[in-house]
DNA sequence: TCTTAATCGTGAAATTAAGCACGTTAAAAA
DNA sequence: TTTTTAACGTGCTTAATTTCACGATTAAGA
């Protein structure tokens, strides 16, 4: 009835489709975060026009990432907000908790070990490893610490899929290997390097420094933009 | 004599030229990672053929971003290293450290209190600001917890230029716009949600959710294109 | 000195992403 | 019932980004 000729990219497609460009998958949690906020305010439909006029975007480049969905609106209405909720977590596997390990509790580790916002992105930290002797064997926010020696093993009997990576740079790239050893799917990198992969295990990085760049090189520039103009 | 009719972004230029595209200073990072490995490894010359293929990357790209830098490299050799550092540091205004408030002293807010990384990013976090009256008063890493009613007030008497946001998304609104009374230059918003902010100052969000978004997608889809395929 | 080989800088081509415009649709108003 | 209005879906246009290609340059080796 809705979209006939319309390509699916949903797990229930066949042939794999086209896969969702990053640039449309990064501003997924944005719509999310704004659709919860109107669900809060009690708002049962909302148009593209108004969520992303919230979030300082182009009404039709959020029409068009959601034809990344499995949902249509309705001329005059738009979108139901608990559907398109629901939508954009099936999308992004939010819908399913994944177990996840974590290697590297120091002080990033822990606050990510206590962040209770990973439950609604589907992601749960079951185990935590360390190679130091005085964390091993503690317990953080009620996940254990484990040696970092028991990682590949227990990987393997639990069935996790996904690592993070929370140790100084020079340990990464070791870890990261232990990970793949384990059969672990997917890696998300908080330590500033890149690392060697091989290609069917997923890599994102996490590089705080990136976002850093952007800005300081832009208030930078602003400074002395002003310095020219002024004096 | 190098780059004659070549158009500067530095600061020293004259006329704004052109802002460096977003794109281009988020490799940035990434490029001095890898420099300063090479440095270690007691490298004095790198080409951008082996410095892309240590990131992944196509060894023109790395080219056509160094032309924002205030430097040429020479055919056949490539890069002086430590040149192409510092001119990335000066570029980024790494080179010089600037002060910052951390508002939020919670488990992510003591993490990124006791990161020396930020040293080298030119990042000098000097004080942090809370509401909770049992964290006020109290000293991280050698940096004070001061009440958030004092922020505004000392913000315009220390000069300090950024701020950081590493409370809860409820309270990350009234936070930036202390922050704007106090007259910060630049916002780095760890909060989950979209701040509104006069334009005259910067707002970089880094939101963790957004790369989780892509690496739990792009797992799903491969998890599904196996299912379909073996069975 | 002359040749070879690696790399640079850059314009042109290709790819990807964003914005626009318009015909269509459904709700609400006349 | 008819008209008006707001918003959808989508093909087209424009802009941004990346990749390709090649002449120019310089170091090293014959
Ligand atoms: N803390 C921050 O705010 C922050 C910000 C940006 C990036 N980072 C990056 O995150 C990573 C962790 O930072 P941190 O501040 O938590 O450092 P940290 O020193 O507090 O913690 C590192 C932890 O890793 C453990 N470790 C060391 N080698 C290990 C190994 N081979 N296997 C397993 N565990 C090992 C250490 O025992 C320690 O517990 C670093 O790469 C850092 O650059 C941290
Ligand atoms: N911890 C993580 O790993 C993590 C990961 C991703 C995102 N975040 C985001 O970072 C932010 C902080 O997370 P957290 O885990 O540190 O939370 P937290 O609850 O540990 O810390 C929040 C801190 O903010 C303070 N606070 C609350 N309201 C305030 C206000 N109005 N003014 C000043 N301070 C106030 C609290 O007293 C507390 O100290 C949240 O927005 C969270 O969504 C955290």
């Amino acid at each position: 009835m809705t979209s006939p000729r319309h390509v699916r990219r949903t797990p229930a497609g066949a042939a794999a489709a086209q896969a969702i460009p990053v640039p449309v998958l990064r501003r997924m949690p944005g719509y999310l975060q704004a659709l919860r906020q109107f669900r809060t305010e009690g708002l049962e439909w909302v148009s593209c026009t108004r969520l992303a006029g919230r979030l300082g975007l182009d009404p039709a480049l959020a029409r068009k990432d959601f034809t990344a969905l499995d949902i249509t609106g309705k001329p005059k209405t738009g979108f139901p907000v608990t559907g398109l909720i629901r939508a954009i977590e099936s999308c992004l596997g939010w819908d399913n908790v994944r177990d996840a390990f974590l290697v590297g509790a120091g002080s990033l580790g822990r606050a990510l070990l206590g962040y209770r916002g990973f439950r609604e992105h589907g992601l749960n930290i079951v185990a935590a490893f360390d190679t130091d002797p005085g964390k091993i064997g503690s317990s953080l926010h009620g996940t254990q610490v484990l040696p970092l020696s028991k990682l590949a093993g227990l990987a393997r009997r639990m069935r996790v899929a996904i690592g993070i990576i929370a140790t100084p740079a020079a340990a990464a790239q070791e870890v990261a290997d232990l990970m793949v050893a384990g059969g672990l799917r997917a890696i998300w990198n908080f330590a500033p390097t890149s690392l060697s992969i091989p290609p069917e295990v997923l890599v994102e990085n996490e590089d705080l420094s990136r976002t850093l760049a952007v800005l300081s090189q832009r208030l930078q520039a602003r400074r002395a933009l002003e310095l020219e103009e002024n004096g």
